[in-house]
RNA sequence: GGGAGAGUUCCCGAGCGGCCAAAGGGAGCAGACUGUAAAUCUGCCGUCACUGACUUCAGUGGUUCGAAUCCACUCUCUCCCA
């Protein structure tokens, strides 16, 4: 059940019941492809960070361990210590990063395992089946992630695909939830690619379906952030108001910022994880590169006033020390930083929200939190 | 004291007469990263007035049209025999 509190705009505060607990949105998904945050923070750490929803990854957990594993291990919740929701993504953006790997046919995609290069074969119902086993709260449509630019013909194709693969996605997950009142969630992703006319018909289809939640996909594959905002506005007027929208994948603190000012409830992005074990942090600044030899005698935290478990104790000498010598530590402190600034920020969009000051908070923030120092 | 081998650009290390400012690593510096094939990848890395010029391959002198590469001596280091 989707609870709107308060508006600002487009932009939406609300509460999200599931079956594992209350998502406060807009809500940022911490990413944990494999299980774990990599960068060696765990379940427990992302409580400490103000983490809601972890994110998982079908693919990868069917490939190793397996989902039949993780499922006699007693399930997601039980194997990562993780207690609340949890999303798993498709696969369907393995279609599209793991291009030179695969073959797209109506029943599914044919992968050469990234892990083996064996074969594998997963389409909507092997997905969800996997999904199933995983025990996450929240399912995801298998779908195509398609790059862009791409040729309309192709998108068209892809897309109209794409919502076969949902009815078979809605048909496998309603079966396996009426066997095993597991009460697993399904959310539909539009496609199209950077066409509205597909963006919109795709939308309008899937919209009917009455599905539990809604995401957008195939943004942030090589377009400018301009089209990107530009599909987002052309799409949400055919969104269910009553369900979370999802804009997969997204993004930088400015793509979110502009996003929820176009009705996004949820996000999830590698970004603050990866560029952290690269050594970009965030901060209500903009971004700093630790790696720079500016900071090697820098003693102040990373962002002062932060209170995340890397800002309390270190600074940024150490931690550009850490990273120069290949600590593990140097990893696992950034991307605590970098989680914390998004929860966080997330944190501070939905008090704005509340406070009816977004539009305040957009214009104050949006090009700042991009922007390198 | 006798014998053998080695000294290359910040480090390791290839080169053994022209195609060498000199392979490849490393270090250093900078950049990229958006539903994670990513603790990864890319660029720069002798100097400058930079489609060219200049100074480098332990030192000095020589051979040669031409030397990091050949010769002589000197210095330093390693190993073997006393």
């Amino acid at each position: 059940m989707f609870r709107i509190s308060a508006t600002d705009q487009k932009a939406r505060r609300a509460v999200f019941q599931t079956r594992d607990g209350e998502i406060h949105s807009p809500a940022f998904m911490n990413v944990a492809t494999c299980g774990a945050i990599k960068g060696a923070v765990s379940a427990l750490d992302l409580e400490d960070l103000g983490c809601q929803v972890m994110l998982c990854n079908t693919y990868h957990l069917h490939l190793r361990p397996g989902d039949e594993a993780v499922r006699a291990m007693g399930g997601l919740h039980k194997f990562t210590a993780w207690q609340g929701p949890i999303l798993t993504d498709s696969g369907g953006f393995q279609v599209y990063s793991l291009a030179k790997l695969r073959g797209i046919k109506e029943e599914g995609v044919t992968f050469a395992s990234h892990i083996s290069g064996e074969r594998i074969f997963m389409g909507p119902e092997e997905s969800i089946r996997i999904q199933h086993n995983l025990g996450s709260t929240i399912a995801m449509a298998f779908d195509e992630c398609v790059e862009n630019p791409a040729p309309y013909a192709y998108a068209e194709a892809s897309t109209t695909r794409t919502t076969r693969w949902l009815l078979r996605c809605k048909a496998e997950i309603d079966a396996l939830n009426a066997r095993t009142g597991a009460g697993q969630l399904l959310f539909g992703i539009n496609q199209g690619a950077t066409f509205a006319d597909l963006r919109q018909r795709h939308m309008a289809e899937i919209a009917a379906l009455d599905l539990d939640g809604y995401a957008i996909g195939g943004l942030a594959v090589g377009e400018p952030k301009e089209e990107m905002y530009r599909i987002i506005e052309s799409v949400e007027p055919l969104m269910p108001a009553d369900r979370p929208r999802y804009l997969m994948g997204v993004g930088t603190p400015g793509n979110i910022l502009e996003a929820v000012n176009r009705g996004i409830d949820l996000f999830d992005c590698v970004m603050p994880a990866r560029n952290a074990r690269h050594g970009h942090l965030f901060t209500h600044e903009g971004i700093l590169n630790l790696n720079n030899k500016k900071y090697a005698l820098d003693s102040e935290p990373i962002e002062s006033g932060c209170t995340c478990p890397a800002c309390r104790h270190f600074s940024r000498g150490y931690l550009r020390h850490l990273l120069k010598a290949g600590e593990m530590l140097a990893m696992r402190l950034c991307v605590m930083h970098n989680l914390w600034f998004y929860n966080h920020l997330l944190e501070d969009i939905r008090s704005a929200i509340e406070a009816g000051k977004y539009q305040a908070f957009l214009k104050e923030n949006v090009n700042i939190l991009d922007k390198r120092i």
